[in-house]
DNA sequence: CATGTCGCCTGCGAGC
DNA sequence: TGCTCGCAGGCGACAT
């Protein structure tokens, strides 16, 4: 399930190996969810950028490729040719070649002319690291809508990035009912600032492993070691020692401390 | 437009 | 041991 944190330890990895790289051929599964990938040969990889959860690898052509992992999706140099669970392939002129290797096949391939975006990465909140991600903003946005506050985390409109892992622990971290609708400012300000230490420290941890999550070099995350409230439900709460719950919100697992966060 | 529901996918673990 | 079944969950399509 590889929210910002994981996707921006696999770009990081990515970035310095794949940059001058010309791909000389690709395969791709015959869904039209990875087929755009043989759309790119003859293309030379000039950058290595990521908006939310999705891959921008830019092209010298001014497109670029698009890639969303998706749950299981894995993008790994080298990645065995028999794997079948590979889903595309592309073949490098220096003789590498990047698989993109995705069990559950919820990933999605796509090209797109520079800046030109469609669906979910057209409609994306501002990154958490950005300055226009703000504590004024988050209290905005949350204003407008009706909708839980952690169904609005996972919506990529009020902040790009933030998965089922990551909502419940800055909701958690921030003393905010996952399930309020409204927020007064300065639980606004709190959960922003739970959000960008919650995703800080899993990009610092190089991401979650849990099931499928590796990285680009195959290495899992370490971050599964800090979590405090995701799936832990039926243990204590590290702040007041109450039984964590677990409930379903708009058709998410959500674990919560009904002590500690509050509406 | 805002909101709600369903389908996509496959491996895994629990229960019988 | 071998089977069924629920679950994991981001996003797009579609309905209201």
């Amino acid at each position: 399930m590889p929210e910002l944190p994981e996707v921006e330890t696999i770009r990081r990895q990515l970035e310095p190996w794949i940059i001058g790289q010309t791909v000389v051929g690709a395969t791709s599964h015959p869904s039209h969810k990875f087929t755009p990938a043989v759309e790119i040969c003859g293309a030379t990889f000039v950058s290595a950028n990521r908006r939310g959860k999705f891959l921008l690898f830019g092209l010298d052509d001014s497109r670029e490729l698009v890639v969303h992992l998706g749950m299981t999706g894995q993008l790994l140099p080298h990645a065995a040719r028999d794997d079948k669970y590979l889903r595309a392939s592309w073949d490098l002129a220096s003789g590498d070649h990047l698989g993109f290797r995705d069990v559950r096949r919820f990933g999605r391939i796509r090209v797109a002319e520079d800046g030109v975006y469609e669906g979910a990465l057209a409609t994306l909140g501002p990154e958490p690291f950005d300055p226009a991600f703000s504590p004024q903003s988050l209290w905005m946005a949350v204003k407008k809508s009706n909708r839980h506050i952690k169904t609005q985390l996972l919506s990529q409109r009020v902040v790009a990035g933030v998965g089922n892992i990551y909502a419940d622990e800055a909701c958690f971290l921030a003393g905010v009912h996952p399930g309020a609708r409204k927020l007064t400012k300065a639980k606004a300000e709190r959960l922003h600032d739970a959000i960008v230490t919650v995703l800080r420290q899993g990009v610092d941890n190089g991401g979650t492993t849990l099931r499928d999550y590796v990285a680009a070099d195959g290495e899992a995350g370490n971050n599964q070691f800090h979590l405090v409230c995701y799936g832990r439900y039926g243990e204590p709460c590290v702040a007041c020692g109450d039984e964590l719950r677990r409930t379903t919100l708009d058709a998410r697992t959500t674990t919560f401390c009904a002590t500690c966060q509050t509406r």
